[in-house]
DNA sequence: GATGAATGAGGTTTCATTCAT
DNA sequence: CATGAATGAAACCTCATTCAT
């Protein structure tokens, strides 16, 4: 009994070190340049271990990413639980956990080399998909009720598509180039936008233009 | 004299060749999976070629990549310079050919490819940095060109910077997830965007504005 | 003593299973894709174990081959036993035996695969060839016996040879071929061949032949 | 076209090297024991080279078995037609040729070692099988001829199925101890079992018969 | 004594590069 | 020049063996 759970987490403790070495050859080398050589060196085991825990390189590599993917939903929503339970606060709390604590450099270069694979890996794009629905729809929903809240009408649905596309932008942006502009500018950027589109002067001003039964466009977005 | 100018021709129609067949194989298979062998199958040539027009694999991927960059440049140039002088129409038609008549899946999908490798290749990483400064700075020209017509007071840097990266994870979400999302939903938000700055009313209420001494934030952008 | 009396009957325990598992692994999947890893599976036992039991895979491959021989011989032994003094009798017995009771499919498959190994591999072809002289001497004298009993003038050793080989013959062509005949048909050539150089008319015409002058021909073999 | 010619020229010649590899390989180390290494290195040739001629090592045993199987068999025919059209003759060639002049020791190691494989290997199988149906067929037809040319009644299937499983039986037992008996032996052991069954006094008695009570034609020898 | 995790040697295969034709 | 055959380095993977528990 003891022995068998003993052996189940060595397994977990084993997989797991592959996974983190995987994550750090790729952020230290790219993925092209990830051998099974530099990823067993990274997690500080022998080459032949990987064929014990996983059914082979391509097999790690898939799950180092869903590995990823798991770990960006968790640390999102564990923000946005710690925030409370208004929905701008916690868009802004989403930014500033995208933006910050969780996607350091390593991450997101991590994020950045699965992403530029996906495309030809149908499992990798898979996951990558059913991660961006549920964000997108996250996002939507907060959007919706911050809206609803201060009277507003907002095409939340493209709202949030920019949100997230703007985020990424401004991710991918940073990888590629560091001098461009930094990621505590990009917080800064996100976070106008969304205060410009929800915070409280819209509020008022919401508030005024139903008195004055003036009406936005929902193109702002 | 003919034959040496007959031969430069060749030559530089044999890297061309490659060059494209680069392009078609990264696009059909991915930049990892594409081997000399499925380079030169897609430029209808032999293997050994390569070695006659480039240092190498290696040098062959770089000049594709410079290639690449070289005409989304000039695509873009010609783009805008077609559409006359106005700022707001050229921000829109750097737009449209951004999301469209260059820009098709496969150049982008090459693009999205060589970006994934970038951040670990200082030749390639310097080859689109250079051309995305270039870029930040002609968008963001074309904003102060724009704003000062208008009178409007915007954090141009700022605003360009928001622009290049919303419309670049716009690219990439689609490459990523072509159901998410049409790229004219893209063109239209991201228009809508640029009218919502510089458009019609906002000149007018901008000279409002003015008139009553008011002054916009800056974080409008 | 109790304790040590065990631990070597363990021993002997442990090491039959070892050689029961590579035995079977090598009749389901043949010599060279049985592994340390199926052996130990078709002997229930984990991988680790043949270290503290053999030398090494080779020396178990080889323990289980002497077990093979040794149990082929034992197995004829007490058939010939079994069925008395007779030596055409005997002859039969050994015919049936062979092709029957202990060389089923599974036996034979495994000792098929030794012998396609056997002719470079040192230990195992002397082993084999231990066997195989003994074998054809016991299958000779018998003869002898037979011949003389009645009467009849034969080159035993070329006949004991024919014997040997023919009945090999049968057992490989239908290790390679179930369907080309059935093991039946084997055993029925083989024994009416017997049958016809030792048997009851035989008998009588060796004694017509005696009668008369005559000689047969040793070639008759 | 000239160079295609020579392509193709090229290509089934270093096919043939490496199948003759293949061959020397397995004669001087077995089955198990040849690598790709050993292989190329008996053909003269480097490592890589398998796989532009071959889809792999396994492809490369299987065509080496083939063109084994095809050799036997074309070397069999031709020496059939070189004796003529009496069928007994004929089948002593077939003997001749197989305890002879084709199967050298280096081809009967090389075939033993098949065999021991094929069993588990449904390929190898087949091809085996395949030829060895002809080879009874052949070898049935030709006994019919005989007996019948003589007035035999033979139960030719048994006869000649107890003729290959003799054969086989003899080379299998020299293969595995050269020390037992000679190939020449079991040269005159077999076409001694022929001519006894088919032989000059075997007919005389068929003649005899055929006066006394049938009224077949005498048989030439 | 029994286990299976860990190791690393060695096998197969792929692939960029070279070179004779 | 153009070709593709040949090379060998290096990648991935399998597997026999060792060893701590």
């Amino acid at each position: 009994m003891a022995t068998s759970a003993k052996r189940t987490q060595t397994i977990i403790a084993r997989r797991q070190d592959l996974i983190q070495g995987t994550i750090k050859s790729i952020a230290a080398l790219g993925y092209n340049n990830s051998t099974v050589q530099t990823i067993c060196e990274a997690a500080g085991l022998s080459r032949g271990l990987i064929g014990h825990y996983f059914k082979g390189k391509d097999d790690l590599l898939i799950e180092a990413f869903r590995h990823h993917c798991a770990q960006a939903d968790e640390e999102m929503r564990q923000a946005i639980r710690a925030v409370g339970e208004d929905p701008l606060q916690r868009l802004l709390a989403a930014t500033s956990v995208t933006f910050g604590s969780w996607a350091d450099r390593e991450n997101a270069l991590v994020w950045h080399a699965f992403c530029g694979v996906a495309p030809w890996n149908a499992e990798m794009r898979e996951l990558h998909n059913r991660l961006y629905r549920r964000y997108r729809i996250w996002i939507e929903r907060m959007m919706v009720q911050a809206a609803s809240e201060r009277g507003l009408k907002i095409d939340t649905k493209r709202t949030a598509l920019t949100y997230v596309q703007m985020v990424d932008g401004f991710w991918m942006g940073w990888i590629m180039d560091q001098e461009a502009y930094s990621i505590g500018e990009a917080t800064k950027i996100v976070s106008a936008w969304l205060l410009d589109l929800f915070g409280e002067q819209r509020a008022g001003k919401a508030k005024a233009a139903a008195r004055t039964k003036s009406q936005r466009k929902p193109a702002r977005a």
